[in-house]
DNA sequence: GTTAGCAGTCTTAAGCGGAGAGTGCTAATA
DNA sequence: TATTAGCACTCTCCGCTTAAGACTGCTAAC
């Protein structure tokens, strides 16, 4: 806040945004007058209306309608929230409940994330694989494919996979990409891609090769900001009233298929505030514009980490979405911590 | 065709559909009279189009309009595109050279084929990972994660992969989880999940366990129907004018994140066509009512095979779409067959 | 079987008017 | 100075009407 607005008109703010937040129509003075005891007529909280449109919290759609919150407002009211917006003991116990079920697949869990918080909260929700801030060696693996053609599968720390085709300039067997396989996991165990390349072992050409391929998946994992992230409810977010419209719809669409809009987001503020919040236009992007994100970072603070947030209008119920994707971040944080405990 | 309908009838309603593929708009029989030279008047097309109404192709929006084919009327047309359809072989040599750049991961290709197919086709594109008739063990490794539990990696013929998460009632080391790989390695390398129960071998409680897992995840790999299909392009189909509406725009995304819609299209004409077309109604589904679907089966035949398909409104552009699916299906097929050619 | 001509039907866009909602302003009040 | 009552004013929204335009259906002639 540049300067003080005046505790009541605060109080009016908050009004406008959380009632503008329930009911998507334009708030009117009489009706805040009607349903909440001021103590003061609806034609003063018409001049403080006029004193926050001023300052640049509101807006009216025209001279005669109520008013809406502009970003400015909305960054208010997010930052005036109290703490104390938990969720109910029975949707946190839904929750675990939900992630107690299957043991098995991690990717599962992350999907089933995205899709709870999605559901929780009525809006889109994303949740990115996590990511070793630096990803260790643990096993790779050469399956022979053709004569001259070999998987290589690399398993790296916190269960990180990858696969990828290897070409040979010559055939080989099995049994070679077996032993080859072998001597390369007794080196390399635990080691980063750093180390790997240090290390500067006599090499064959073809243990050159998949040490090269095996560096090459390392680093471009390491240079990853985030991975590819799982994005659900779109529709859910979609159907909101505030897109009605074809285009804006259209463009939504557009801008998550296509654009690399995440980083930019999450990249913003790196303050060490759990849980961000960044407010249309804010996002400094033209189509961001009244879309809000709300993320959190989960994972084990040094070794692993993601992201799991939720997109939806500037006009989506803060309070509840910051606790679902708070919760939810634990939850995850905590199956993380599981999986690379003694890593 | 139930019964002949003349030659210039046919050649009248191939003109109405190929039309209104083209402008979305009701044809009237003066503009098929002005365009095309059929050497009859307009009240003669306007005759031979009650015809058509009568017998089901076609239909007005309202009296004093022009006519849209119904689903009758695209399955004429389809049933009546002879060969030729092909593309350019500036296109062909496009479509290569995508695939060609990059030799790494699988995924990346299906994922890029979808993505392509959807931009050429301006519709949805969708691509199933190939699955194995019958998918044979080649290789497992365990990883140990924690004291109690291990990550177990299963590598199947055709470069399926799959992982989970598996706890031990006792603590394992890695030398001992490696040493239960091996050993399973041995045995069960080119076996179906079948042969893998039939061999009993005296095996360990762990061995068992471990087995069990392995067993599991192959027989659930071999009852599905198909994989987890990449979708892509949804934005550009919905923006075609017949989706205008933003209910049915949201109802097709509801149909496509929520619902399992595609098993039962995939499995209503098994028949030994190359490519297949389902049309609106013809899907036996109220909710896909103005959509349609062009779908092939890529891959080596008695082997791995997988679903690249095209979704959009009725009015699709067929030719074009089925040889693009077409064409992109061969090259698919071929990719497959580099990675299990002597598996 | 085909055609010309025309009446008739339906859609769409634009213009108009009244009702309703909600404010801005002014002047009075504490 | 802060607040309030009252009222004129503005703008949207909804339904109605009208006019124009697009095509067909029908009839009667070829």
């Amino acid at each position: 806040m540049t300067r003080n607005i005046g505790s009541r008109r605060e109080a009016i703010l908050r009004i406008i945004v959380s009632e503008y937040i329930a009911t998507a129509m334009p708030v009117a003075s009489q009706s805040i007058y009607r349903d909440y005891d001021l103590g003061v007529s609806s034609a003063t909280i018409r001049n403080d209306m006029a004193f926050l449109e001023d300052a640049g919290y509101i807006v009216r759609p025209h001279t005669s309608a109520g008013c809406v919150p502009l970003d400015k407002g909305y960054r208010y009211y997010v930052e005036s929230l109290t703490e104390g917006g938990e969720l109910s003991s029975a949707e946190q116990r839904r929750i675990r409940s939900v992630f107690s079920e299957a043991e098995d697949e991690f990717e599962r869990w992350l999907k089933l994330a995205a899709t709870l918080v999605s559901h929780l909260v009525g809006n889109a929700a994303l949740v990115t694989f996590p990511k070793a801030s630096q990803s260790r060696f643990r096993h790779l693996e050469l399956v022979g494919v053709q004569e001259f053609l070999a998987l290589l599968v690399l398993v790296m720390g916190e269960a990180m996979l990858k696969r990828q085709f290897l070409s040979f300039s010559e055939p080989v067997t099995q049994e070679q990409l077996t032993s080859l396989a072998n001597k390369l996991n007794a080196h390399y165990a635990g080691l980063t891609s750093r180390e790997i390349l240090l290390k500067n072992l006599g090499l064959s050409d073809d243990e050159e090769r998949v040490t090269e391929a095996v560096v090459d998946i390392m680093n471009t994992e390491d240079d990853k900001e985030y991975n590819e992230p799982y994005l659900e409810g779109v529709r859910l977010m979609l159907s909101q009233p505030e897109f009605a419209a074809k285009d804006r719809m259209l463009s939504i669409m557009e801008l998550l298929e296509v654009r690399d809009w995440l980083s930019p987001l999450l990249s913003q503020r790196s303050s060490e505030e759990n849980i961000q919040v960044v407010i249309g236009e804010e996002s400094q992007d033209e189509s961001f514009k009244d879309l809000s994100l709300v993320f959190s970072r989960y994972g084990v603070p040094r070794r692993a980490g993601g992201t799991i947030g939720v997109i939806g209008p500037t006009r989506m119920d803060y309070r509840r979405v910051i606790s679902t994707v708070g919760y939810v971040s634990e939850v995850l944080s905590d199956l993380v911590a599981t999986v690379c405990h003694n890593d």
